[in-house]
DNA sequence: CTGTTAGCGCCTTCAA
DNA sequence: TTGAAGGCGCTAACAG
């Protein structure tokens, strides 16, 4: 391996000078960086980061910690937060959960380890309370994106989950139903939690009353299918929803499933509406009605509050970006 | 930052010893090994990763760098490499080409100073050669998934693609068609060659004459639309494809985008089936007949081989993994 | 503008 | 089974 040394020797100055010309350094004669960079191309040498953040104490590494990358939704993210890493010259490692708490936990402390600068995280809930006090106390800042932990306060980028609920809502309200059913992820999530909040007010303002039993629980990851069939199965066949408001993309695209199962036609017999989009590639074959967020624009403005967290040059006080949904009105509500 | 030294000075013992106890030593006196692991709790001691890379030459980091994580092909290929990389303790660094060289270099002049133990790669084209060759001059392995660079030999994990052509092609003549056009990515990438050929030859067996006129060329990207509409249209109308196979997934939904444009019915006018699915949720609202590649199981087997060749277990010899795809039938070549 | 010294946190090597 | 010395590659702090 090359190292400052052998680049010191070749180019007849010491090691610190290598040094400072690799961290470009204002105080160097121009002809000795000349000399100094030239011996470095000749020799291919690359800096050692490990080496390099042994002293100074930051890797340059962030992080992104997220249910399951596969999830379109959380793709955008992804991409978006990748973008603005690469930008501000930081690498992104990453880390699915799988909604798992214990998932969760030995990522935060392989991370701790591995000395990442920051991390991008949509918690599993507030379970994930006790993971992010630890990075508290190791001074990793954090910022939520999607979701958050109130009892831990910190940036983040989420949607306006109450605007787009009622936009949801009175979309289906204004075709005529007065039945409709939620199928929601798990109260332990934010976003679980501020969607059924803003569903029963939402009926309530187009004076529906909210019913107990049109408020069905699974959770948020792509297997929800049987959860969702055995969930319906147990409405009254004469009570059966009109319409289906589903929590997220997966349970969106299962919800579709299920009432295939139980024999119903969308949305003939049951209009069905989501938050977010299952399909990456939005436009080309759209079935569903969505509330699509613009998951992209919460990675990259997720990892710009991180990256200024990380830097130092954010401002005290916690920041909250709040981002509004689109919806799509597509042939799952609405006949063509 | 708690250190060994601080658990050395706190249990009696010295660094050495607690360095020991971290990495399972197996000639610690037992009571010693608690003592110390006591400590190590009570303290909430995490090893730095960055000064055991610095004697150990090892970050257990490894890369994944691929053209675009939003292509949902991809997204698969990465939820696949991450699990297998979590499984054998490793994480993973994602980084985006967009079929960029330039990105690609980029890219691997970072993981080398980041010091990563091994990269999985689709390189953006037989141009990463260059880039290729400085990681193995560092040696640090690295093996291939979906693409190959011929000129830099690596073990690979690939889609068998002239057997998918074939099945695609034989598909398409079974219906009848006989004008039947390609839209393909660039030459420079190995899969374009290996499909165009494929594509020829699969022609011919069903008796066919391959035409220039009928192998459009584009690229891999998400915006291949407009090219996709002027090749269209330079066709002569009365020659017109009754069926078109997309060379892969972004190629296949511009390629309906573009027919729509010119106000062709698919499949009524021209039948459309392209290489990988569209969608990330597979068979939630089917139109593409599509060749659908084992994505997931190229990253997982893909960072397997790599994680091989970083602990030495792997044999000498160049691995070659071909998996086939499944061609699976919907809307778009046949109506209901 | 450039060089010397010391140390980041850990591990290899040798010695006890 | 345990410890002491030295070094991995780089940079802060000081000196010149």
């Amino acid at each position: 391996m090359v190292t400052i040394y052998d680049i010191a020797k070749k180019a007849n100055v010491s090691p610190m000078t290598v040094s400072r010309v690799i961290n470009n350094s204002p105080s160097i004669k121009e002809s000795t960086r000349l000399k100094v960079e030239q011996v470095i191309r000749e020799l291919e040498y690359v800096p050692n980061k490990q080496a390099r953040s042994l002293t100074s104490k930051e890797t340059r590494l962030v992080s992104l910690v997220i249910p399951d990358i596969s999830n379109p939704f959380f793709t955008n993210i992804a991409r978006g937060a990748e973008d603005k890493a690469l930008q501000l010259g930081y690498q992104l490692i990453l880390g699915n959960t799988d909604e798992n708490q214990d998932k969760e936990e030995k990522y935060v402390k392989m991370l701790m380890s591995t000395g990442v600068d920051g991390v991008l995280i949509a918690p599993t809930g507030d379970g994930s309370a006790a993971n992010l006090k630890k990075l508290t106390k190791r001074r990793i800042p954090f910022v939520y994106v999607d979701r958050t932990v109130p009892a831990v306060p910190a940036d983040s980028v989420t949607g306006d989950n109450p605007a787009t609920i009622k936009g949801l809502v009175q979309h289906l309200t204004a075709l005529g139903h007065t039945r409709i059913a939620m199928i929601n992820g798990p109260g332990s999530i934010s976003i679980a939690r501020e969607r059924e909040q803003a569903f029963e007010e939402a009926l309530k303002l187009s004076g529906l009353t909210p019913q107990p039993m049109y408020t069905l629980g699974t959770h948020f990851k792509k297997d929800s299918l049987s959860e969702i069939v055995s969930g319906l199965q147990a409405i009254p066949k004469q009570a059966f929803p009109t319409a289906i408001l589903a929590a997220n993309n997966f349970i969106g695209v299962n919800t579709l499933r299920a009432l295939h199962e139980l024999q119903l036609r969308v949305p003939e017999d049951v209009a069905v509406a989501c938050f977010d989009d299952p399909d990456i590639i939005p436009d080309y074959n759209p079935f569903l009605t969505v509330a699509s967020q613009p998951a992209y624009d919460m990675g990259f403005l997720g990892m710009q509050l991180l990256i200024e967290r990380i830097q130092g040059t954010a401002p005290i006080a916690t920041r909250r970006i709040v981002l509004p949904a689109e919806i799509i009105v597509r042939r799952s509500t609405v006949r063509e």
